[in-house]
DNA sequence: ACCTGAACACCGTTCAAGT
DNA sequence: ACCTGAACACCGTTCAAGT
């Protein structure tokens, strides 16, 4: 049995644009955003790349496609975290809906470096974020400081900040850091004590030391626990001269 | 005289590493980053696209040395500001410094999306944080609440945080924006109330009311503050359950 | 040693033509 | 209405050849 006589063999599903998305959205998660290309896309779903053209705009269009795609995903992850009791209702709400929402992006790795390169707001992203702003006006926010707020948490709130030195293989990464700070031993003082610091009390680590997710969560606590200081003190911003 | 016969008239400089990556910031500065291919770059320094691989490996190198070119400009902003008065002084120098590193970023708008794409560390950038690094040390913070410290303010202490949609123009940016929202005002309460309480209390805010030099110093106020307290409290993370 | 021209293997996209 | 093949205008990069 050919190729040709098995394509055949499967009825044919009609292209539409969810499945369009769909597909782009496992091409992505497989075999990375390097993979996505519009004659990759095409093959996969067993069509020429120009068929594709009926059912999305361009490529940017698919972009913007695949992002409300996981931003959907990411809405229903929200929802579906269980209310906090009364006591610290806001900012515990608040993180586990931060955290489940990281969870569904950890699955969709190259989801922030697509998001980063967006001009226009995606809905679901939107209804996301409305939901985020209705949780800290229920908590008692002003709307200025909820503004101020929106910015500060920024891709944080979905649940990602991109880190400095990402992307690539991990390995390959640390060994480059590696191999920068001996080079630069002379001119990095500091760096170089913490890390042997770091490396004494937990034998363990090697230059790989940094855990994400702890990471992630400790500049998440320690913004939401500014904003809940400010919240107090009736919602004003003017912390510093 | 031909325009060949003037590019003979003046003396033809010999390519180099620098020239290639000064003109590559140039390229970047004055038309875009879409503008900075390999081609342009060469016909920009009146050579030949292959000239340039005697000089950078790929273009990846070019990308990896137009930051380090831009870090270099940091750090010498960052170094340039005045030591503060000792009482706040890690804070107040921690400002100071971010602040002269974002004003750098503002005059290369292109830099945050490359650098967020670099996987090795640039040697001037590296040199910034490591200078952060010790300003935090002499204010008295464990190597520990340091680290988590570097991680919580990321790109933040460069100057920079990737706003959610950014990029494109800013009106065409904005007309999107508010086609969205209109579009899916029943579902977005929150920010549809919020946008009109905050264009009532500023009636000269469009949809394009959001300040990022503002947004940027809020933040980053939440964020030293939150250190601060963290340092006062004897370097220890643990702020939540 | 340094630079070049032609070519290769990719992109996204347009267009006229098929069914 | 939907899909296709050929072609266009770009990329980054390799290679053999020039000086």
């Amino acid at each position: 049995m050919t190729t040709d006589a098995k394509a055949r063999a499967e009825p044919r599903q009609p292209l539409t644009r969810e499945r369009v998305l769909r597909t782009a959205v496992r091409i992505a998660d497989r075999d990375g955003l390097e993979a996505l290309t519009m004659r990759n896309l095409a093959q996969e779903l067993g069509v020429e790349a120009m068929s594709l053209y009926h059912h999305v705009a361009n490529k940017e269009a698919v972009l913007d496609g695949v992002v409300d795609v996981v931003g959907t995903e990411i809405e229903a992850a929200a929802s579906a975290v269980d209310a906090p009791a009364p006591a610290d209702a806001w900012k515990t709400a608040m993180r586990r809906r931060i955290l489940a929402a990281r969870e569904v992006l950890l699955r969709h790795p190259w989801v922030p470096e697509v998001m980063d390169t967006r001009t226009t707001a995606s809905p679901s992203v939107l209804r996301y974020y409305d939901g985020v702003l209705g949780l800290m006006r229920a908590g008692g926010f002003s709307y200025e400081l909820a503004h101020h707020a929106l910015h500060a948490l920024g891709s944080r709130a979905l649940g990602y900040t991109r880190e400095l030195f990402e992307g690539g293989d991990a390995d390959e990464r640390d060994e480059a850091a590696a191999a920068a700070l001996e080079e630069l031993a002379g001119q990095l003082p500091h760096l170089v004590e913490m890390m042997t610091h770091i490396s004494h009390s937990d034998p363990d680590s090697t230059l790989g030391w940094c855990d994400d997710q702890v990471e992630f969560e400790f500049a998440l606590d320690l913004i939401l626990d500014g904003l809940d200081r400010l919240r107090e003190g009736g919602g004003q911003a003017s912390m510093t001269t």
